[in-house]
DNA sequence: AAATAGAGTGTAAACATAACACTTAAATTC
DNA sequence: GAATTTAAGTGTTATGTTTACACTCTATTT
């Protein structure tokens, strides 16, 4: 029994935008939509509301259907209620944004759902107004880890400073300079340095480091905060 | 006939975050509720989505039902889909802020609503997820009045330099520096200064300004951004 | 032993932000 | 009509932040 009786009713869906990262930059996991309309089109990963979860896990519920994964970094960017926006139905659709590391993911599942990861400098013509949400999604991905840690979950546990400059780099779409660089994110004091070294992208060899979520704590509550 | 029988349906609602300033500071339109469930508690201004109109035009919808007023700025700040938000029945709810100028509102309409503005510092519990729609609400009103010129929407047409340092300081809920914010405000150019002078607050009176639309355009196309 | 390739490091100039106090104009009061 | 009141209006200096910039180091490969 509803105290709601009257009102429409819709189909609410859920859209991943869902950011990855390596050597060619940053990437968007696509995929060519299996089922009408628009089949065989390119596409966000989505999936539809049901009665017993949040929006929230049902974000988690399709991105974990796609990758895999769990305990992403995930973040709602917005619904989209366009009448016509979706022309199978009216559908009002929560557009969430996921961070994940590109190696994390599995791989056969990916392949199995047809999907690819694009760079963000090359994406097609995704179905209805898929193209928008992703245009927001950086947007908002700029803005937030340019002042929050959010930009870490792009990479490996452990990471060199150049890594984490080019992850950084291939989110604002410009370069740093890297001593300025440095001399920020160490002076932060989030990062650790581990003894290891990285030894695969030269011959000298690069320190690892990693974020730790503790020293970012004290940062906060010691009144400053994060910024790149 | 649609593409996707089969999957659940879900009411929809909007709720409207509606921010006022005058004098005593920056307030909320919030009304009693006058059906069940919660009658009788404090809440924003809601409705429900109809099959012919978009989440955007719900949100408008709703404002104009309320204060009267068309045209208003709003934005989309999040979709709330937990649950249990509503104890009525299954809700996801768009949740919309919009500025306007208090003195713009109908009087008529808003008394019949039972609607009041209260002081943001002294909102009461509401009902539901409302009080967290409300903070986030002023998070987002906060990063945006500082980075791009919406806080004039607080503010009627012709406004005082010290009307719009008192604006700001109500948003930000800190005191600005006089000389520099009017350094600053000034050297943006997005101001028009009128020959007219407000006598209401002072003896001596203090010149008007209105915002200018094409000076800001202006200013965002030489590269420029707005910031206070 | 020489060459290579990326890692790692400091300083100075330019710019932006923050702190700060008195004079002016008009109305009101005595 | 002189004195008082009230908010409006106005620049400069110190401090902090951002930007620009080039060479040495280390380990591997040739």
């Amino acid at each position: 029994m509803t105290h709601y009786s009257g009102y429409d009713r819709f189909n609410i869906a859920v859209d991943c935008i869902i950011f990855g990262f390596d050597n060619e930059g940053l990437k968007l996991l696509l995929l060519k939509r299996s089922f009408e309309p628009a089949k065989g089109k390119w596409s966000l990963m989505g999936g539809f509301l049901k009665e017993e979860e949040s929006l929230d896990d049902a974000a988690a519920r399709v991105l974990e259907n796609l990758t895999g994964l769990q305990n992403v970094y995930m973040e709602q960017l917005a619904a989209f209620g366009d009448v016509g926006r979706d022309p199978g139905d009216r559908v009002i659709s929560a557009a969430y944004f996921a961070l994940i590391n590109i190696d994390d993911s599995d791989r056969a599942l990916v392949e199995k759902h047809n999907a690819h990861w694009v760079l963000f400098k090359e994406v097609p013509d995704l179905i209805f107004d898929h193209n928008a949400m992703v245009i927001r999604a950086l947007k908002r991905l700029r803005r937030k880890a340019a002042t929050e840690p959010i930009g870490f979950n792009l990479l490996p546990e452990k990471f060199t400073l150049t890594q984490l400059q080019r992850m950084y780099e291939a989110v604002f779409q410009h370069e740093l300079d890297k001593r300025n660089f440095r001399k920020k994110i160490l002076q932060m004091n989030v990062l650790e340095k581990l003894e290891e070294k990285d030894k695969e992208s030269s011959k000298r060899g690069a320190y690892l480091y990693c974020f730790n979520e503790q020293k970012y704590h004290d940062l906060i509550s010691e009144g400053s905060t994060f910024g790149i």
